[in-house]
DNA sequence: CATCATCTTGACCATACGGTCAGGTTAAGA
DNA sequence: TCTTAACCTGACCGTATGGTCAAGATGATG
């Protein structure tokens, strides 16, 4: 009873292929930093031969920056949501469980993502200068048309961005650590809840934009 | 006019050649990560021959070790002010001071700390499983006192000790990037001020330790 | 001053790694 | 069916790296 699998054409080839080789890299990208990573091990779990990563990326680091430009796309995608929100309840509210969504499924990139930047981004500098920077002032505006409307106390737009990023991100990039005091066992559906209610009751109430308990 | 200098004796000889290392080896763990750093780069940044280095620590590992014991060692140091503090207000402020000001003064040991985290703790596993376990469990009953006493809001302790955590070493693990926004400046002694001031501000206000404004 | 333990270092080695390539296989297209 | 371009991969190569070592220099000790 094997299955019947007609011949994949060479774009599904292609696309296949590369997509495997791109999710086993960012593992090992994550689990052991660029300097620790090595072709090999991608390659073994990928289940490809090592020369075939070759083919499909030229180098190591060609390899290292689709898969940096990749979560980079994501990073920026996971705020759209802070735009047309009425008000820093619902807009940084959705901006929170969003950020720790991705924490939770997609853990290696953030760690590759922390890594990079770490390292003085050596590959995305050019992205931080002009995309991040942008974006940063848009939702910096944003920040301060809400403290304007009353919404809000005057804190900071920019620190609080960095409050955002840091605590959501923790618990991928520190996620063993976590583990590790949740006696060694990764959080339950309960506890992510609890995690996320947490750091939102918290910076909701820290900037004033819900009552104080 | 050329310094006249005794020769330092065997003793001032291996403290100050280890210190030399230790220093040279943190900064180099921290900007290439565990497998990107070298022995060789080690050895000239620190002016030592590289065959010194393995007079002085066997191994690259056990160098490495060295760092990131020392580090674990200031980490736990600067949660002191923590203890004796009537209340939140004093005790979690004094402690984002703390941690703000090793962002500020030691970003390269923050960095090794995180990379070794972020890479399951191969080497300090243990430390983390006692020690910090421990440390942590006694920081959460103080705040639970102090929730009990009515001093704050009955926020999770535990996730408000990440809050705190990641939120104080961002600016150290992510101080390139804040340096990017920053027009590619490093933050003014003003602009540490700031942050500290909202990062504080923000936090206080969020578990009720202090009015809003 | 003589002996010893400690420190120093250039030269060397084995290994692992990123990357190459030639020769073969397979789908696409005419 | 035949040709071509895309895909595949075992074997190979040069280099960089962690680590070793033997021989010498230097401070400690009595």
């Amino acid at each position: 009873m094997t299955q019947e699998t007609r011949p994949l054409s060479k774009k599904d080839i292609r696309r296949e292929n590369e997509k495997l080789i791109l999710e086993a890299a960012e593992k090992v990208f994550a689990e052991a930093g660029f300097g620790g990573a090595t072709m090999q091990l991608i390659a073994d779990l990928a289940g490809l031969p090592k020369a075939n990563l070759h083919y499909y990326f030229p180098t190591k680091e060609s390899l290292y920056r689709r898969v940096v430009q990749a979560i980079f796309h994501d990073w920026l995608k996971a705020a759209d949501i802070f735009d047309n929100a009425p008000g820093p309840v619902e807009g940084i509210g959705a901006y929170i469980d969003a950020k720790m969504e991705i924490s939770r499924r997609h853990p290696a990139g953030s760690k590759v993502w922390a890594s990079e930047v770490m390292h003085r981004a050596p590959v995305i500098q050019d992205y931080l200068e002009t995309t991040l920077v942008e974006w940063t002032e848009g939702r910096m505006a944003i920040i301060r048309r809400w403290i304007d409307e009353g919404k809000m106390n005057p804190v900071d737009p920019r620190h609080l961005l960095y409050m955002l990023w840091a605590t959501t991100q923790h618990y991928a990039d520190f996620g063993h650590q976590i583990e590790t005091l949740n006696g060694n066992a990764p959080l339950s559906d309960a506890q992510w809840e609890a995690a996320k209610d947490s750091v939102k009751t918290i910076i909701l109430t820290g900037i004033g934009a819900i009552p104080s308990a």
